[in-house]
DNA sequence: ATGGTTGTCCTACAA
C-alpha cells in the first residue's frame, strides 16, 4: 500500500483554507498533518476537509497560537497528545494506523510543533528560548519517541531548527541566529539519535545541496538570494528507512497568493 | 541595513 504524508504548518488553516484545498487537490496525499492552525477544535473547517475527502481528523488546537492538526483519507485506531515543558500548549499529536486503514504492523505517526523560540539565543535573558531548549531536550528523553526493533514509527512537523551547515542560507551569518545556533541543533541532532530517527530529507539528498522548507515574510521578495531555512522534517524509523519511495519539497508554493512562510513537505512510503 | 511582514484579535504579542 501506498502512504503519501504530508507535513505543512500553515500559519491560520482559517485563512489559508483554500490553498489547502488546492494543495490537497493536486498532491492528494493520504494523510496532512498541520502545524499553526491557530484555532479551537470548534473552529476548525472539518466540513470542508470532509468534503475533500478527509475525513478522519484529529485535532489539538488552541485560541489564536500553536495548534496541530491530523486529517487523514484513511481511519486510524486511536489518537494521543503530550504535552511539554509543563504547558498546555497544543504543540503535539498523534495517531496509529493499523487494521482499520488496511495495514497489518501498525504505524505511529507524531506531528509536532517546535517552540520558535523569539529573537534572542540565551536562555538567560529570553525566556522563549529556554522553553524551545527544554522543549527539545524533553522530546530526547520521551520514550514514546524512542522506535527500536521493527517499530513503524514517523515523526513530522515544523522543529524550528535548521541543523546542518546546507539548512540554511548561510551557515555562518546564522550561526548567532535563533533556528541556527549551536546549542539548538545539537539538541535536534540528540533528538534524532536518541530516536535511532532518520532524516528522511538528508538520507535523500546530499549534505552538500542546500534544502530549505522556509522563506521569512521579512522581505519584499522571498527569492531575492532564495534566503531559506529547513525547519519542516520527516524522521522515519530505522525499520521504515527502505519503505520510502519519494521526498519532495513544493517549493512552487512559497509564491502561491497569500501563502504560508512554510511550504509543504511530502514522504511517500510504500507500507 | 540591526530593518523587514504576517496573523490573531483589539493592543500587543508571537512568529
Amino acid at each position: 500500500m501506498r502512504l503519501s504524508l504530508t507535513t505543512w504548518n500553515i500559519n491560520s488553516v482559517r485563512l489559508r483554507i483554500d490553498l489547502v484545498a488546492k494543495f490537497l487537490k493536486s498532491a492528494r496525499p493520504e494523510v496532512l498533518c498541520l502545524q499553526e492552525t491557530k484555532c479551537i477544535d470548534d473552529a476548525f473547517p472539518l466540513k470542508r476537509f470532509k468534503r475533500l475527502g478527509y475525513e478522519h481528523i484529529a485535532l489539538n488546537g488552541q485560541k489564536g497560537y500553536h495548534g496541530v492538526a491530523i486529517v487523514s483519507k484513511i481511519p486510524f485506531e486511536s489518537k494521543d497528545i503530550r504535552t511539554f515543558c509543563d504547558k498546555v500548549d497544543s504543540r503535539h499529536i498523534s495517531v496509529s494506523f493499523g487494521d482499520k486503514a488496511g495495514i497489518a504492523r501498525p504505524l505511529v505517526l507524531h506531528n509536532f510543533y517546535v517552540p520558535a523560540g523569539g529573537d534572542i539565543p540565551d536562555p538567560l535573558v529570553n525566556e522563549k528560548f529556554d522553553h524551545k531548549l527544554r522543549f527539545l531536550d524533553e522530546m530526547t528523553a520521551c520514550e514514546p519517541l524512542h522506535p527500536r526493533g521493527e517499530d513503524r514509527h514517523i515523526l513530522v512537523g515544523d522543529l524550528n531548527v535548521a541543523p546542518h551547515e546546507n539548512d540554511v542560507w548561510s551557515h555562518k551569518q546564522l550561526l548567532k541566529v535563533v533556528s541556527h545556533t549551536p546549542v539548538e541543533t545539537e539538541k535536534l541532532k540528540a533528538a534524532l539519535e536518541a530516536g535511532e530517527w532518520i532524516d528522511v530529507a538528508r538520507d535523500r539528498i546530499p549534505m552538500s545541496e542546500k534544502v530549505y522548507t522556509w522563506w521569512s515574510y521579512r522581505s519584499a521578495d522571498w527569492t531575492v538570494g532564495d534566503r531559506g531555512r529547513r525547519l519542516d522534517h520527516i524522521w522515519v524509523s530505522r525499520a521504515l528507512k527502505d519503505a520510502v519511495q519519494d521526498f519532495r519539497i513544493l517549493r512552487d508554493a512559497r509564491s502561491w497568493e497569500r501563502p504560508s512562510d512554510h511550504v509543504p513537505v511530502t514522504v511517500t512510503l510504500e507500507v
